[in-house]
DNA sequence: GCCCAGGGAATCG
DNA sequence: CGATTCCATGGG
């Protein structure tokens, strides 16, 4: 990768496996979405940034610099990982069924964001039994709501905004019968007894089992708080496309633990795949 | 009015 | 245990 910096942008070059439409359209994160002039904007981290995407290899992101991508954007875009390696591992992981075959090369591109593990929590709590458009919405209702106003919009509720929040006022919001599940899920992390920085450096399966200690968080919510907040890359969400999947494509059954290390993003593929393919 | 939405808890049998 | 039912809300 080379990167050259201008006055108000970067210029990503010679990248492998980076496509801005699917990164930020295929479920994993509630704060972009496509402008009409082609890009993708979005606040990480309370900095709005925008990418276009130049060519195959090459990308600008805008309202950065390049100190401030080597701080944030790089580990957040996951950068530091050889995804043409993991995707080889992948393939061979399935033993090279054309499922996963044409899977990868449909979703050849996405990478799994590193994501605020809070705000990834909370956004997952959102996301049960309700669709994407919504979660959003409401995502973007409780950064109004609670979050720090800066010049680029809302930042996401710290913990403790949430909890001051309190519970009756997350019903007014419209988050319905979920609205106790985020107010625990702030307590727990305000008052440390979730300790979310804590679980990176923990097992995957410590982990899944801390984060369901939280109310509202079963094993498909936890997985993904561990796939895309945590940078546990060895977790397969399984939700109902997954379910779809398996059934269709692997009626004789998938042994999910001998995916490998990089099973998450397999997962991302076959979601994807499912999902988008016909649309 | 009915169905579904990147589920999970409560309550059965 | 596994299977059902309920949970709020909005859009198709």
């Amino acid at each position: 990768m080379k990167i050259k910096e201008y006055k108000n942008h970067i210029e990503l070059s010679e990248l492998s496996c980076f496509s801005v439409e699917k990164i930020f359209d295929c479920g994993q994160c509630f704060r972009f979405d496509p402008d009409p002039e082609g890009g993708v904007s979005g606040i990480y981290r309370g900095r709005k940034y925008r990418f276009t995407q130049e060519s195959e290899d090459s990308v600008r992101i805008y309202n950065t610099s390049k100190a401030d991508f080597n701080d944030n954007l790089f580990s957040f875009l996951s950068l530091d990982l050889d995804y043409d390696m993991m995707n080889i591992d992948i393939e061979g992981r399935f033993g090279g069924d054309v499922t996963i075959k044409e899977a990868i090369e449909a979703g050849k591109g996405i990478r799994i964001l590193r994501q605020d593990a809070f705000e990834t929590l909370i956004s997952f709590i959102i996301s049960q039994n309700n669709n994407i458009p919504r979660i959003k919405k409401l995502v973007e209702a409780l950064c109004r709501e609670c979050g720090e106003k800066n010049g680029d919009g809302y930042s996401f509720p710290t913990p403790e905004a949430i909890v001051d929040l309190g519970v009756d006022k997350l019903r007014e919001m419209k988050t319905g019968f979920r609205a106790p599940y985020i107010y625990d899920a702030a307590t727990k992390v305000a008052e440390g007894s979730i300790d979310l920085e804590g679980l990176k450096n923990l097992d995957t399966d410590t982990a899944l089992c801390e984060l369901q200690k939280i109310k509202g968080v079963g094993l498909k919510v936890a997985s993904c708080v561990a796939l895309f907040g945590l940078n546990k890359l060895d977790t397969f969400p399984v939700d109902v496309w997954i379910k779809r999947v398996l059934e269709k494509y692997y009626p004789e059954g998938l042994d999910i633990n001998t995916l490998g290390n990089y099973r998450g993003l397999s997962q991302q593929y076959l979601f994807y795949y499912e999902r988008y393919k016909n649309v």
